[in-house]
DNA sequence: TTCCCAAATGAACAAGTGTTCAGTTAAACC
DNA sequence: GGTTTAACTGAACACTTGTTCATTTGGGAA
């Protein structure tokens, strides 16, 4: 036996990186082999070889994919307006982003520490646009008044490690409904910034 | 060569368990393997199990261990009085635990998946103790009039998520000091529940 | 239909894995 | 000082690891 019927690179490429992020995201990179992603796709292990250089480079390619998706998606989901308006915007946008990709998320935010110094640094640099991004809001918004924010640089990242943790109990099955995260989400976001009024409306 | 001089296992444990912590928090359990860690601690693997049945149960002792210290100290660090006192002496508590404890912080979150079914759910059992001692403290405000929460246990969760998320950056020599991030992150969850008031003492 | 190349196999490689255990040495107690 | 026991070595076990490569087969174009 050699190649099978119906193979194409165009196909099989696709598959691979799938079963490779649902067993990365289950088991840790470090714990799952060539050969298990390549029976999780009916293929030899040899076969792989075909789609990555290697191990590492699988594992970057995913992550780094994941980060320009992320921001790919998000320069087209940016609106213009005020810093509260685009606040609003960062916040849904990165709930309905992530929600639906667990897995990459957990990856994403898991396996850094399983790239290559090299690798490490440009998945970080892709991070810290994305980080930049939010914390230029924060910024304006404290500039213009209408947010009271002690630190933008320590707030950025904790807005967006509480946003990220929602993929650590999300469940598409599960009590809440995307939007009625996004609003209790949005709540706590809009409080923690200092919005002036926002305690008033949070029990909207 | 045999028994070394001056060995006692109530010396060797603690510094097999801390050579574990720091690999496994450094490179991930899976990566890591008996010989690296008994090398650490200049012996051979096989003198390991002299301290632990398996590398599993090696994995699970750190994490029990880690969550059973939390939970002892929270509970002297627990403070009488209303909701909002309790609010902050349990902000504060949390940062002041996590922060020089990176490692274990790590480990605990990210090393759940290559737990046994078994003893993931012991470690699980611990964490929502925590995290039912911080919702009773938001229900208790929410009923008292304090707080405005659209969800207490999603703002649990958020809440948790945020905090905990300083250990992704905190650095002991870094540009703010423990007592700075308290402030700051009390000024965020003070906010986030909605205290009334709390958005215009936040840039104090 | 023939030819070429893409896509796969399956065996092999050296190295590393968790774990066991008979043997060896130092510490601790009499 | 002699004996016991705790602490460790070093080799061995069967198995898995990432990666390479000669070989084989199917797909698509001429």
């Amino acid at each position: 036996m050699a190649r099978k019927t119906g193979s194409h690179s165009d196909i099989t490429g696709p598959r691979v990186r799938d079963a490779a992020i649902a067993l990365i995201a289950e088991r840790g990179f470090a714990a799952v082999s060539m050969r298990q992603i390549a029976a999780a796709v009916d293929m030899q292990a040899g076969a792989l070889y075909n789609y990555t250089p290697d191990k590492q480079s699988l594992l970057f390619d995913l992550m780094r994919t994941h980060m320009e998706d992320l921001l790919e998606a998000r320069a087209e989901a940016a609106v213009p307006g005020d810093a509260l308006t685009r606040l609003e915007a960062f916040t849904r946008f990165h709930i309905r982003f992530h929600l639906p990709r667990s897995r990459e998320v957990f990856l994403s935010y898991m396996e850094l520490r399983n790239l290559t110094p090299r690798n490490f640094a440009e998945i970080e640099r892709l991070r810290k646009v994305y980080e930049d991004d939010l914390e230029a809001i924060l910024i304006e918004g404290q500039r213009a008044g209408f947010f009271e924010i002690a630190d933008t640089k320590v707030t950025t990242l904790a807005l967006i490690a509480m946003l990220t943790g929602i993929s650590n109990w999300y469940r598409p099955d599960g009590r809440l409904s995307v939007a009625r995260i996004e609003e209790v989400y949005w709540a706590l976001v809009r409080n923690a910034v200092g919005v002036a009024g926002a305690a008033d409306k949070a029990a909207e």
